[in-house]
DNA sequence: TATCCAATGTTTTCATTAGAAACATTAAAA
DNA sequence: TTTTAATGTTTCTAATGAAAACATTGGATA
Protein backbone atom coordinates (compact mmCIF):
# COMPACT_ATOMS: atom_id res chain seq x y z
CA UNK A 1 0.00 0.00 0.00
CA UNK A 2 1.96 3.14 -1.35
CA UNK A 3 -0.53 5.43 -1.55
CA UNK A 4 -0.33 7.86 2.15
CA UNK A 5 -3.25 6.51 4.10
CA UNK A 6 -4.13 7.76 7.42
CA UNK A 7 -4.49 4.50 8.76
CA UNK A 8 -1.44 2.65 9.18
CA UNK A 9 -0.82 -1.21 8.75
CA UNK A 10 -0.07 -0.88 12.68
CA UNK A 11 -2.07 0.58 14.62
CA UNK A 12 0.27 1.37 17.28
CA UNK A 13 -1.61 1.49 20.77
CA UNK A 14 -3.98 -1.06 19.44
CA UNK A 15 -4.78 -2.77 22.82
CA UNK A 16 -5.13 0.13 24.63
CA UNK A 17 -7.37 0.94 22.02
CA UNK A 18 -9.74 -2.27 22.38
CA UNK A 19 -10.00 -1.68 26.47
CA UNK A 20 -11.04 1.70 26.03
CA UNK A 21 -13.55 0.87 23.21
CA UNK A 22 -14.50 -2.31 25.50
CA UNK A 23 -15.18 -0.25 28.28
CA UNK A 24 -17.22 2.16 26.21
CA UNK A 25 -19.27 -0.29 25.36
CA UNK A 26 -19.75 -1.85 28.87
CA UNK A 27 -20.91 2.01 29.64
CA UNK A 28 -23.97 1.89 27.09
CA UNK A 29 -25.16 -1.58 26.51
CA UNK A 30 -25.02 -1.93 30.14
CA UNK A 31 -24.50 -5.75 29.42
CA UNK A 32 -21.36 -8.13 29.32
CA UNK A 33 -22.38 -9.75 26.10
CA UNK A 34 -20.39 -7.58 23.62
CA UNK A 35 -18.74 -9.04 20.92
CA UNK A 36 -15.15 -9.20 20.33
CA UNK A 37 -15.77 -8.39 16.39
CA UNK A 38 -17.34 -4.90 17.52
CA UNK A 39 -14.63 -4.29 19.49
CA UNK A 40 -12.47 -4.74 16.59
CA UNK A 41 -15.02 -2.81 14.56
CA UNK A 42 -14.81 -0.01 16.60
CA UNK A 43 -10.91 0.00 17.02
CA UNK A 44 -10.98 0.06 13.01
CA UNK A 45 -9.13 -2.75 12.89
CA UNK A 46 -9.81 -6.12 11.12
CA UNK A 47 -11.88 -8.75 13.91
CA UNK A 48 -9.04 -11.18 14.41
CA UNK A 49 -6.41 -8.12 15.66
CA UNK A 50 -7.27 -8.14 19.04
CA UNK A 51 -6.35 -12.15 19.28
CA UNK A 52 -2.92 -9.83 19.10
CA UNK A 53 -3.12 -9.08 22.40
CA UNK A 54 -5.81 -11.13 24.24
CA UNK A 55 -5.36 -14.77 23.82
CA UNK A 56 -9.31 -15.13 23.74
CA UNK A 57 -12.47 -12.95 24.99
CA UNK A 58 -11.96 -14.03 28.58
CA UNK A 59 -8.66 -12.57 28.54
CA UNK A 60 -9.60 -9.68 27.40
CA UNK A 61 -12.50 -9.36 30.26
CA UNK A 62 -10.09 -10.35 32.95
CA UNK A 63 -8.52 -7.24 31.88
CA UNK A 64 -11.20 -5.26 31.55
CA UNK A 65 -11.76 -6.38 35.51
CA UNK A 66 -8.40 -5.24 36.38
CA UNK A 67 -8.86 -1.56 34.67
CA UNK A 68 -12.01 -1.88 37.02
CA UNK A 69 -10.60 -3.13 40.30
CA UNK A 70 -8.07 0.35 39.52
CA UNK A 71 -10.05 2.80 39.12
CA UNK A 72 -12.75 1.59 41.87
CA UNK A 73 -9.69 1.71 44.37
CA UNK A 74 -8.51 5.26 42.86
CA UNK A 75 -12.24 6.25 43.86
CA UNK A 76 -12.70 4.45 47.66
CA UNK A 77 -9.19 6.02 48.33
CA UNK A 78 -9.98 9.42 47.16
CA UNK A 79 -13.31 9.09 49.54
CA UNK A 80 -11.59 8.58 52.60
CA UNK A 81 -11.19 11.74 54.85
CA UNK A 82 -9.38 10.99 57.30
CA UNK A 83 -10.24 13.64 59.97
CA UNK A 84 -14.14 12.57 59.73
CA UNK A 85 -15.53 10.37 62.61
CA UNK A 86 -14.74 6.51 62.11
CA UNK A 87 -18.29 6.29 61.65
CA UNK A 88 -18.84 8.60 58.92
CA UNK A 89 -15.79 7.74 57.07
CA UNK A 90 -17.54 4.16 56.97
CA UNK A 91 -20.14 5.24 55.60
CA UNK A 92 -18.71 7.87 53.10
CA UNK A 93 -16.87 4.61 52.08
CA UNK A 94 -20.03 2.42 51.64
CA UNK A 95 -21.38 5.22 49.48
CA UNK A 96 -18.66 5.15 47.47
CA UNK A 97 -18.31 1.78 46.35
CA UNK A 98 -21.91 1.82 45.88
CA UNK A 99 -21.79 5.36 43.72
CA UNK A 100 -18.98 3.38 41.89
CA UNK A 101 -21.33 0.08 41.00
CA UNK A 102 -23.80 1.97 40.23
CA UNK A 103 -22.25 4.37 37.80
CA UNK A 104 -20.26 1.54 36.10
CA UNK A 105 -23.19 -1.04 36.56
CA UNK A 106 -21.60 -3.44 33.43
CA UNK A 107 -18.07 -3.03 34.85
CA UNK A 108 -19.21 -3.62 38.45
CA UNK A 109 -20.74 -6.75 37.49
CA UNK A 110 -17.95 -8.34 35.35
CA UNK A 111 -15.57 -7.65 38.17
CA UNK A 112 -17.47 -9.87 40.53
CA UNK A 113 -18.88 -12.24 38.25
CA UNK A 114 -15.72 -14.62 37.97
CA UNK A 115 -16.37 -14.33 34.13
CA UNK A 116 -13.43 -12.53 34.44
CA UNK A 117 -11.19 -15.33 35.85
CA UNK A 118 -9.68 -16.57 39.11
CA UNK A 119 -7.68 -13.92 39.97
CA UNK A 120 -10.54 -11.82 40.26
CA UNK A 121 -11.45 -13.11 43.37
CA UNK A 122 -8.48 -11.48 45.29
CA UNK A 123 -8.77 -8.22 43.61
CA UNK A 124 -12.55 -7.91 44.56
CA UNK A 125 -11.57 -9.25 48.24
CA UNK A 126 -8.31 -6.32 48.10
CA UNK A 127 -11.25 -3.84 47.32
CA UNK A 128 -13.85 -5.18 50.10
CA UNK A 129 -10.68 -5.03 52.61
CA UNK A 130 -10.97 -0.91 52.59
CA UNK A 131 -14.04 -1.27 54.66
CA UNK A 132 -12.76 -4.12 56.36
CA UNK A 133 -9.68 -2.50 57.83
CA UNK A 134 -11.87 0.99 58.74
CA UNK A 135 -14.14 -1.47 60.54
CA UNK A 136 -10.85 -2.83 62.70
CA UNK A 137 -9.90 0.71 63.40
CA UNK A 138 -13.45 1.55 64.62
CA UNK A 139 -12.91 -1.36 67.09
CA UNK A 140 -9.77 -0.04 68.00
CA UNK A 141 -10.96 3.08 68.82
CA UNK A 142 -13.43 1.92 70.63
CA UNK A 143 -16.52 3.41 68.24
CA UNK A 144 -17.18 0.18 67.05
CA UNK A 145 -18.64 -3.30 68.91
CA UNK A 146 -15.90 -5.52 70.00
CA UNK A 147 -17.42 -9.56 69.65
CA UNK A 148 -17.24 -10.72 66.21
CA UNK A 149 -15.03 -8.53 64.10
CA UNK A 150 -15.59 -10.82 61.40
CA UNK A 151 -19.26 -10.70 61.43
CA UNK A 152 -19.44 -7.30 60.90
CA UNK A 153 -17.00 -7.65 58.23
CA UNK A 154 -19.24 -9.91 56.34
CA UNK A 155 -22.39 -7.78 57.66
CA UNK A 156 -20.11 -4.93 56.51
CA UNK A 157 -19.46 -6.28 52.93
CA UNK A 158 -22.42 -7.94 52.43
CA UNK A 159 -24.58 -4.50 52.62
CA UNK A 160 -22.05 -3.05 50.11
CA UNK A 161 -22.51 -5.22 47.77
CA UNK A 162 -26.29 -6.12 48.08
CA UNK A 163 -27.28 -2.46 47.74
CA UNK A 164 -25.10 -1.98 45.06
CA UNK A 165 -26.58 -4.97 43.09
CA UNK A 166 -29.99 -3.77 43.95
CA UNK A 167 -29.67 -0.40 42.52
CA UNK A 168 -28.13 -1.86 40.01
CA UNK A 169 -30.89 -3.87 38.77
CA UNK A 170 -33.18 -1.05 39.58
CA UNK A 171 -35.00 -3.00 42.55
CA UNK A 172 -34.39 0.02 45.48
CA UNK A 173 -38.11 1.24 44.58
CA UNK A 174 -39.08 4.24 46.62
CA UNK A 175 -42.47 3.10 47.29
CA UNK A 176 -41.35 0.07 49.10
CA UNK A 177 -37.51 1.32 50.31
CA UNK A 178 -38.27 5.25 50.55
CA UNK A 179 -36.61 8.20 49.08
CA UNK A 180 -33.35 7.28 49.79
CA UNK A 181 -32.79 3.38 51.14
CA UNK A 182 -29.17 3.49 50.61
CA UNK A 183 -28.79 5.89 53.36
CA UNK A 184 -31.34 4.52 55.57
CA UNK A 185 -29.98 1.00 55.21
CA UNK A 186 -26.57 1.92 55.65
CA UNK A 187 -27.37 3.53 59.02
CA UNK A 188 -29.43 0.63 59.94
CA UNK A 189 -26.26 -1.15 59.34
CA UNK A 190 -24.06 1.36 61.60
CA UNK A 191 -26.66 0.46 64.19
CA UNK A 192 -25.54 -3.00 64.23
CA UNK A 193 -21.76 -2.19 64.67
CA UNK A 194 -21.39 1.28 66.56
CA UNK A 195 -21.49 1.41 70.25
CA UNK B 1 -41.73 -42.87 8.61
CA UNK B 2 -43.33 -46.25 9.02
CA UNK B 3 -40.95 -48.05 10.65
CA UNK B 4 -41.63 -48.60 14.42
CA UNK B 5 -39.87 -45.59 16.17
CA UNK B 6 -39.73 -45.26 20.15
CA UNK B 7 -39.49 -41.68 19.28
CA UNK B 8 -42.35 -40.40 17.94
CA UNK B 9 -42.71 -37.60 15.77
CA UNK B 10 -44.76 -35.20 18.33
CA UNK B 11 -42.64 -35.13 21.47
CA UNK B 12 -45.89 -34.63 23.70
CA UNK B 13 -44.43 -32.86 26.06
CA UNK B 14 -41.55 -31.21 24.89
CA UNK B 15 -42.42 -27.19 26.77
CA UNK B 16 -42.03 -29.32 30.15
CA UNK B 17 -39.33 -31.27 28.99
CA UNK B 18 -37.29 -28.41 27.80
CA UNK B 19 -37.49 -26.55 30.90
CA UNK B 20 -35.78 -29.25 33.06
CA UNK B 21 -33.24 -29.49 30.55
CA UNK B 22 -32.66 -25.94 31.22
CA UNK B 23 -32.63 -25.93 34.47
CA UNK B 24 -30.59 -28.84 34.89
CA UNK B 25 -28.05 -27.15 32.83
CA UNK B 26 -28.07 -24.17 35.01
CA UNK B 27 -27.21 -26.72 37.69
CA UNK B 28 -24.61 -27.89 36.16
CA UNK B 29 -22.80 -25.25 34.00
CA UNK B 30 -23.22 -22.65 36.76
CA UNK B 31 -23.53 -20.42 34.10
CA UNK B 32 -26.28 -19.12 32.07
CA UNK B 33 -24.67 -19.11 29.01
CA UNK B 34 -25.73 -22.44 27.53
CA UNK B 35 -27.56 -22.59 24.28
CA UNK B 36 -30.69 -23.67 22.78
CA UNK B 37 -29.27 -25.94 20.65
CA UNK B 38 -27.71 -28.34 23.35
CA UNK B 39 -30.98 -27.69 25.12
CA UNK B 40 -32.70 -29.51 22.08
CA UNK B 41 -30.03 -31.69 21.61
CA UNK B 42 -30.40 -33.32 25.22
CA UNK B 43 -34.47 -32.81 24.94
CA UNK B 44 -33.94 -35.17 21.66
CA UNK B 45 -35.32 -32.68 19.35
CA UNK B 46 -34.26 -30.96 16.36
CA UNK B 47 -32.53 -27.57 17.50
CA UNK B 48 -35.66 -25.75 15.64
CA UNK B 49 -38.29 -27.19 17.96
CA UNK B 50 -37.84 -25.14 21.05
CA UNK B 51 -39.04 -22.31 19.00
CA UNK B 52 -42.31 -23.62 18.43
CA UNK B 53 -42.94 -23.32 22.72
CA UNK B 54 -40.67 -20.32 23.25
CA UNK B 55 -40.37 -16.84 20.58
CA UNK B 56 -36.81 -16.88 21.31
CA UNK B 57 -34.12 -17.53 24.68
CA UNK B 58 -35.11 -14.60 26.47
CA UNK B 59 -38.47 -16.35 26.63
CA UNK B 60 -37.32 -19.17 27.58
CA UNK B 61 -34.83 -17.56 30.46
CA UNK B 62 -37.68 -15.60 31.80
CA UNK B 63 -39.57 -19.09 32.19
CA UNK B 64 -36.68 -20.49 33.58
CA UNK B 65 -37.02 -17.04 36.45
CA UNK B 66 -40.68 -17.76 36.90
CA UNK B 67 -39.87 -21.92 37.53
CA UNK B 68 -37.32 -20.39 40.09
CA UNK B 69 -39.42 -18.13 41.92
CA UNK B 70 -41.98 -20.23 42.02
CA UNK B 71 -39.55 -23.06 44.00
CA UNK B 72 -37.73 -20.30 45.59
CA UNK B 73 -41.46 -19.16 47.25
CA UNK B 74 -42.22 -22.72 48.31
CA UNK B 75 -39.06 -23.28 50.04
CA UNK B 76 -39.55 -19.70 51.79
CA UNK B 77 -43.21 -20.29 53.24
CA UNK B 78 -42.19 -23.65 54.29
CA UNK B 79 -39.35 -22.29 56.30
CA UNK B 80 -42.29 -19.88 57.68
CA UNK B 81 -42.27 -21.35 61.85
CA UNK B 82 -45.08 -19.33 63.30
CA UNK B 83 -44.20 -20.58 66.70
CA UNK B 84 -40.53 -18.79 67.50
CA UNK B 85 -40.74 -15.34 67.83
CA UNK B 86 -39.85 -12.88 65.22
CA UNK B 87 -36.24 -12.05 65.38
CA UNK B 88 -35.43 -15.91 65.03
CA UNK B 89 -38.67 -16.01 62.30
CA UNK B 90 -36.40 -13.54 60.39
CA UNK B 91 -33.24 -15.76 60.65
CA UNK B 92 -34.98 -18.44 59.56
CA UNK B 93 -35.81 -16.61 56.34
CA UNK B 94 -33.01 -15.20 55.84
CA UNK B 95 -31.38 -18.26 55.56
CA UNK B 96 -33.65 -20.33 53.54
CA UNK B 97 -33.53 -17.13 50.95
CA UNK B 98 -29.41 -17.79 51.02
CA UNK B 99 -29.63 -21.45 51.11
CA UNK B 100 -32.18 -20.94 47.98
CA UNK B 101 -29.76 -18.95 46.30
CA UNK B 102 -26.67 -20.72 47.17
CA UNK B 103 -28.14 -24.48 46.22
CA UNK B 104 -28.96 -22.86 42.64
CA UNK B 105 -26.65 -20.13 42.12
CA UNK B 106 -27.09 -19.53 38.06
CA UNK B 107 -30.84 -19.96 38.69
CA UNK B 108 -30.69 -17.50 41.22
CA UNK B 109 -28.89 -14.97 39.49
CA UNK B 110 -30.81 -15.29 36.57
CA UNK B 111 -33.95 -14.47 38.50
CA UNK B 112 -32.58 -11.28 39.76
CA UNK B 113 -30.13 -10.59 36.34
CA UNK B 114 -32.72 -8.70 34.00
CA UNK B 115 -32.29 -11.04 31.17
CA UNK B 116 -35.36 -12.65 32.17
CA UNK B 117 -37.08 -9.74 31.09
CA UNK B 118 -39.06 -6.66 32.63
CA UNK B 119 -41.55 -8.87 34.84
CA UNK B 120 -39.30 -10.63 36.79
CA UNK B 121 -38.29 -7.12 38.49
CA UNK B 122 -41.95 -7.53 40.10
CA UNK B 123 -41.73 -11.26 40.89
CA UNK B 124 -38.00 -10.75 42.52
CA UNK B 125 -39.43 -7.44 44.38
CA UNK B 126 -42.43 -10.25 45.84
CA UNK B 127 -39.91 -12.54 47.11
CA UNK B 128 -38.25 -9.66 48.78
CA UNK B 129 -41.51 -8.91 50.49
CA UNK B 130 -41.69 -11.96 52.89
CA UNK B 131 -38.63 -10.35 54.68
CA UNK B 132 -40.39 -7.17 54.70
CA UNK B 133 -43.60 -8.50 55.91
CA UNK B 134 -41.58 -9.95 58.75
CA UNK B 135 -40.34 -7.22 59.15
CA UNK B 136 -43.43 -4.84 60.00
CA UNK B 137 -44.91 -7.35 62.08
CA UNK B 138 -41.46 -7.18 64.43
CA UNK B 139 -42.45 -3.96 64.80
CA UNK B 140 -45.82 -4.16 65.69
CA UNK B 141 -44.92 -6.83 67.93
CA UNK B 142 -42.53 -4.29 69.62
CA UNK B 143 -39.09 -6.71 68.70
CA UNK B 144 -37.80 -4.17 66.02
CA UNK B 145 -37.03 -0.74 66.10
CA UNK B 146 -39.84 1.27 64.63
CA UNK B 147 -38.01 4.53 63.24
CA UNK B 148 -37.51 3.80 59.59
CA UNK B 149 -39.17 0.65 58.01
CA UNK B 150 -38.27 1.52 54.77
CA UNK B 151 -34.76 1.50 55.76
CA UNK B 152 -34.91 -1.07 57.66
CA UNK B 153 -36.52 -3.51 54.98
CA UNK B 154 -33.65 -2.03 52.76
CA UNK B 155 -30.61 -3.28 54.79
CA UNK B 156 -32.63 -6.44 55.27
CA UNK B 157 -33.13 -7.21 51.95
CA UNK B 158 -29.36 -5.97 50.47
CA UNK B 159 -28.40 -8.12 53.19
CA UNK B 160 -29.46 -11.36 51.93
CA UNK B 161 -29.24 -10.45 48.40
CA UNK B 162 -25.39 -9.58 49.04
CA UNK B 163 -24.41 -12.52 51.40
CA UNK B 164 -26.08 -14.48 48.74
CA UNK B 165 -24.18 -13.07 45.87
CA UNK B 166 -21.24 -13.06 47.71
CA UNK B 167 -21.55 -16.96 49.09
CA UNK B 168 -22.02 -17.58 45.44
CA UNK B 169 -19.27 -16.36 43.52
CA UNK B 170 -17.26 -17.64 47.30
CA UNK B 171 -16.00 -14.76 48.28
CA UNK B 172 -17.10 -15.50 51.77
CA UNK B 173 -14.03 -16.86 52.60
CA UNK B 174 -13.28 -18.06 56.54
CA UNK B 175 -9.91 -16.62 56.85
CA UNK B 176 -11.37 -12.94 56.57
CA UNK B 177 -14.98 -13.73 57.08
CA UNK B 178 -14.62 -16.61 60.12
CA UNK B 179 -16.57 -19.66 60.36
CA UNK B 180 -19.81 -18.92 59.43
CA UNK B 181 -20.42 -15.68 58.21
CA UNK B 182 -23.53 -15.73 57.22
CA UNK B 183 -24.75 -16.96 61.12
CA UNK B 184 -22.53 -13.96 61.71
CA UNK B 185 -23.68 -11.15 59.61
CA UNK B 186 -27.16 -11.73 60.21
CA UNK B 187 -26.53 -11.38 63.63
CA UNK B 188 -25.16 -8.13 63.24
CA UNK B 189 -27.89 -7.18 60.70
CA UNK B 190 -30.38 -8.35 63.72
CA UNK B 191 -28.26 -5.80 66.18
CA UNK B 192 -29.45 -3.27 64.09
CA UNK B 193 -32.85 -3.73 63.58
CA UNK B 194 -34.10 -5.35 67.10
CA UNK B 195 -34.53 -3.93 70.28
C1' DT C 1 23.85 0.74 6.33
C1' DA C 2 21.65 -3.59 4.80
C1' DT C 3 19.41 -7.58 6.63
C1' DC C 4 16.75 -10.30 9.36
C1' DC C 5 13.18 -11.15 12.63
C1' DA C 6 9.67 -10.69 15.97
C1' DA C 7 5.57 -8.06 16.72
C1' DT C 8 1.40 -6.83 14.98
C1' DG C 9 -2.41 -6.78 11.29
C1' DT C 10 -5.11 -9.07 7.64
C1' DT C 11 -7.50 -12.66 5.08
C1' DT C 12 -9.32 -16.98 4.98
C1' DT C 13 -11.44 -20.74 7.00
C1' DC C 14 -14.15 -23.58 10.28
C1' DA C 15 -17.44 -24.93 13.86
C1' DT C 16 -21.21 -23.19 16.44
C1' DT C 17 -25.01 -20.38 17.35
C1' DA C 18 -29.71 -17.71 17.04
C1' DG C 19 -33.24 -17.36 14.29
C1' DA C 20 -36.33 -17.41 9.97
C1' DA C 21 -38.71 -20.03 6.43
C1' DA C 22 -40.53 -23.82 4.21
C1' DC C 23 -41.96 -28.39 4.68
C1' DA C 24 -43.73 -32.80 7.28
C1' DT C 25 -46.54 -35.19 10.54
C1' DT C 26 -50.10 -35.84 13.62
C1' DA C 27 -53.98 -35.18 16.84
C1' DA C 28 -58.23 -33.47 17.15
C1' DA C 29 -62.18 -30.64 15.53
C1' DA C 30 -65.80 -30.19 12.01
C1' DT D 1 -63.80 -38.65 6.76
C1' DT D 2 -61.73 -34.40 5.91
C1' DT D 3 -59.58 -30.41 7.33
C1' DT D 4 -56.75 -27.77 10.09
C1' DA D 5 -53.90 -26.09 13.70
C1' DA D 6 -50.13 -27.56 16.55
C1' DT D 7 -45.80 -29.29 16.73
C1' DG D 8 -41.32 -31.15 14.63
C1' DT D 9 -37.86 -31.18 10.96
C1' DT D 10 -34.79 -29.48 7.25
C1' DT D 11 -32.68 -25.97 5.22
C1' DC D 12 -30.85 -21.50 5.06
C1' DT D 13 -28.63 -16.97 6.54
C1' DA D 14 -25.88 -13.88 9.27
C1' DA D 15 -22.95 -13.42 13.18
C1' DT D 16 -19.57 -15.06 16.33
C1' DG D 17 -15.10 -17.07 18.55
C1' DA D 18 -11.13 -18.97 17.27
C1' DA D 19 -7.28 -20.97 14.49
C1' DA D 20 -4.11 -20.75 10.51
C1' DA D 21 -1.65 -18.79 6.95
C1' DC D 22 -0.02 -14.69 5.02
C1' DA D 23 1.55 -9.49 4.98
C1' DT D 24 3.83 -5.48 6.80
C1' DT D 25 6.83 -2.97 9.53
C1' DG D 26 10.02 -1.18 13.01
C1' DG D 27 14.03 -2.18 15.27
C1' DA D 28 18.13 -5.28 16.72
C1' DT D 29 22.28 -6.99 14.67
C1' DA D 30 26.10 -7.99 11.64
Amino acid sequence: MTESNNQPYHHGDLRRVLIEAALGMLQEDKGLQFTLREIARRAGVSHAAPYRHFSDKVALLTELAEVGFEKMGEQLTAAIQENLPIEEQLIAIAKAYIKFGTSNPALYQLMFSADAGEKEDERAMATLNILITLLKRGQEEGAFKIRPLQGHAAACCAMVHGLTMLAIHGLLEPEKFGENPIESALATLLEGIAN
